[in-house]
DNA sequence: CTATTATTTCGATTATACTAGAAATATTTA
DNA sequence: TAAATATTTCTAGTATAATCGAAATAATAG
């Protein structure tokens, strides 16, 4: 995963009306909820909500599927385990991959 | 982790630049870098990367340690497994715990 | 004390994001 | 066709963020 990619991703999951409709399709699970569903439950007046999931849709997070006059909304597992390993791979190979370490200034010390 | 700690701690890991402050700092491991090298190596002008830096002071992912003229930076790995865990967790627990389970609406199917 | 290096503050510009009401569109049901 | 429900578009106000040059402030070394 690019960092550009990465940080977009991540920007999209900081916003706390976001995140918070990330962690509810996340509870819903893989069969997901209609968008007036999440409207309702979590309070979200409709064009804002629509704003956002435009937002997750954006980053490949949201996934959605038209029936009759529903939109059910799911979430994208697989891209979520993406971010998460952006910043744990990230994290845990600092000690690991001599090629990924970085210079540090000999006159720093 | 609370939800609103998690999107403010994301939304900080949302910027390319600090994005990549971040994985440089996780590339220098536990002993960090001086502000400075961090400045050289980016190429990120001085007053843009203290900006940057205040933001992720902020939100407890960076620890700074003085040491003469010296500012060494280095990443708090904890907080950063904290924000992953916090995605992690929100994300494999739907099959899982029925309490956590959302109201799926009767009429919504 | 002076010079040097390191980092921060100030200030200003520019851009982008959040929010939500009202109206519009689409789809189904009666 | 009309009514009801679902979702989106339009629009606009308000706020917050990113950027960086120039000047200011440490802290040390000579």
């Amino acid at each position: 995963m690019k960092l550009e990619d990465a940080a977009e991703t991540l920007a999209q999951l900081g916003n706390p009306t976001r995140l918070e409709v990330v962690r509810y399709l996340v509870k819903a699970g893989p069969s997901g909820v209609p968008v007036g569903s999440i409207q309702r439950q979590l309070k979200i007046p409709a064009s804002t909500l629509t704003h956002h999931l435009k937002h997750l849709k954006g980053v490949g997070l949201l996934m959605q599927k038209r029936e009759k006059t529903n939109l059910w909304c799911s979430i994208n597992f697989d891209r979520l385990h993406e971010v998460s390993d952006f910043l744990l791979e990230e994290c845990c190979s600092f000690s690991l991959r001599e090629s990924d370490k970085v210079k540090i200034e000999r006159d720093a010390a």
